[in-house]
DNA sequence: CTGAAAGCGCTTACAG
DNA sequence: CTGAAAGCGCTTACAG
């Protein structure tokens, strides 16, 4: 290429880089030679001499799942922008395969990370943003929705709008993993359930809460709406936790005959795909997964900016962001149409 | 690394690599060295001497897209199973996006390629492998659902068994870019309504055939349903030719007050999320995202394999592998629950 | 079985 | 403004 264009390697690279030592005329030439062999920089070995890969892993539980491919596009969106590539690893929600996906990453020297954790993180040197979960030690920054806040806005609907004493919740697990790691919105959200029963002047009755042991499918919301209705006492209402949970809930009271709202009221944390076409439409809160993806390719850009100071200063809790949810009554609620 | 086990940089590097060359003991010595430092090698530096990066490039339209998710977590599988890694790129179902989504994938060195094109595919000396859509000139292979015989079914259950005469089609647009590139499922998918109704022993109204012009997104399957059932003579039947198109017509229906199926049967040629549980239930074909992932991803691995020459031999055709397709009927199309 | 040396394709001080 | 040269971290003939 250089050749083509009669220069050196070293001007060659400078003109493509558009580097103002080299002359105009000079560069217009490299430039016209390069279009010519349809010639494009060899990233591997620009990377290897810079250090510097300019790529970003992200790291989540499941491409598949809706919320993460939302996210997964949102953030590549934000990071491409910046001239940066993405590396997708999936976990399955196995720690001991986020390990190794972290691995991998950093044998490809990616320069940052994005991690919705399945509890296998392992500190790797480079800048990282945690998202979807918070980690508890409070020494990575992070994107996450207000678990919290959110639920709470689910179970006040219920008790306050409609009249529910009786609500029960099925949730996904509580915990991300025993090594103390981050303990995530299966924790979170339960935490929000509590608040909102108290806030309600509302007692907790142990038996109804549901959390799912392993993954937080339909097949489990079902399994666990179907313990709760054959409960002697059973509840009024049901807050679900995800999206696939309160499919799974749905699915659940329908083989036993209940309807619902009639019978039973259901909301979700999530907003179901196609929420207002199911039968009932789903109430559930706003969902925000391009938000949140968007907002941690954001952040990680500012970690990865020269000069910002990646290392958390000790003592010094890194910044938090917590998007707001926003709930949108429908019909399984009991709201009217 | 290697000075912590004591051997030489190409040692070290024998003894990870598992070379029989290396003594046994020695190779010990280097895995405990490697292991004590968390060694990895560097992948850039391996890529760039190998001159091969074990990448994978995946294109497609839309990863939030339910559909593509899917399918790239299912090669994503394989390929990693294989010790590949995968870029991923989106396009935004535009040509001009996709070029430089190949542009990128080049400068990285990606030794393969999976892409569900977008119309802006250029040849690039390396193996690829079509998805979704077909290469009209044969000369890629190429993995697809049977979308001339999908809809065919599709028609031929409206028509046989529920005696509809008043069929329309609302699918995705017919061509993706004027290239000449690939005709893909658009085009596939009119000529299987065509071929239903020609089955059917039923004319083809041409105003009853609605495709859309950019995206084939729920919005314009609102729009469109909404021209069609306003007709002076309105179908009693539509197919749609893609879930998003399904649950935008299911809309529209909505709107104008018109019964689904009571008024107006509906089928879709993809199954939409959560098919069971909308209402009413939609009839669709089955699903297989990920089947069509896992088996690009096969056929690329072939390819890719140290001897078999990837050049396409001029003259044979490369090999294009058809999913066939089965309909779960519903209560949309008029059947009973 | 092991090591010294070359070289993958870039970028970037360094010298002019 | 331009070029010669070093070097990023590996792998792999080549020589022992």
């Amino acid at each position: 290429m250089a050749a083509e264009a009669g220069v050196s390697q070293a001007t060659a690279s400078r003109a493509l880089a558009r580097s103002p030592l080299v002359h105009a005329a000079t560069r217009e030439r490299v430039g016209r030679a390069a279009q010519r062999l349809g010639f494009e920089p060899n990233r591997l070995a620009r990377s290897l001499r810079r250090g510097a890969t300019m790529g970003v892993g992200l790291v989540v539980p499941d491409v598949a799942a809706a919320f993460y491919a939302a996210a997964l596009k949102a953030s590549q969106e934000v990071l491409e922008a910046a001239g940066r590539h993405v590396l997708v690893m999936n976990t399955d929600r196995d720690a001991g395969r986020e390990r190794e996906a972290l691995a991998t990453l950093r044998a490809h020297q990616v320069d940052g990370l994005i991690l919705a954790t399945s509890g296998g993180y392992v500190e790797m040197g480079i800048p990282v943003v945690f998202f979807d979960n918070v980690p508890a030690d409070g020494r990575a920054p992070a994107v996450a929705v207000d678990n919290v806040g959110g639920t709470e806005v689910l179970v006040g609907h219920l008790a306050r709008t409609h009249g529910h004493a009786r609500i029960a919740y099925v949730g996904p697990p509580e915990s991300l993993g025993a090594d103390g790691g981050p303990l995530g919105v299966g924790h979170e959200r339960v935490l929000g359930y509590r608040a909102g029963l108290a806030r309600a002047g509302l007692a907790l009755d142990p038996a109804y809460v549901r959390l799912s042991r392993g993954d937080a499918t339909e097949a489990t919301g079902r399994e666990l709406a179907r313990e709760l209705l054959t409960l002697a006492a059973p509840p009024s209402a049901i807050v679900a936790g995800t999206d696939a949970l309160a499919a799974g809930v749905l699915r659940g009271a329908r083989e036993l005959g209940r309807s619902v709202p009639g019978e039973l009221a259901l909301v979700a944390f999530d907003e179901p795909v196609y929420a207002d076409l199911l039968d009932p439409p789903i109430t559930s809160l706003d969902r925000h997964d391009a938000e949140l993806g968007r907002r941690a390719a954001e952040l990680l850009l500012e970690r990865l900016a020269p000069g910002s100071g990646a290392e958390p200063v000790s003592g010094v809790l890194a910044e938090v962001i917590r998007v707001p949810l926003a709930l949108t009554p429908r019909r399984s609620c009991g709201c009217p149409p």
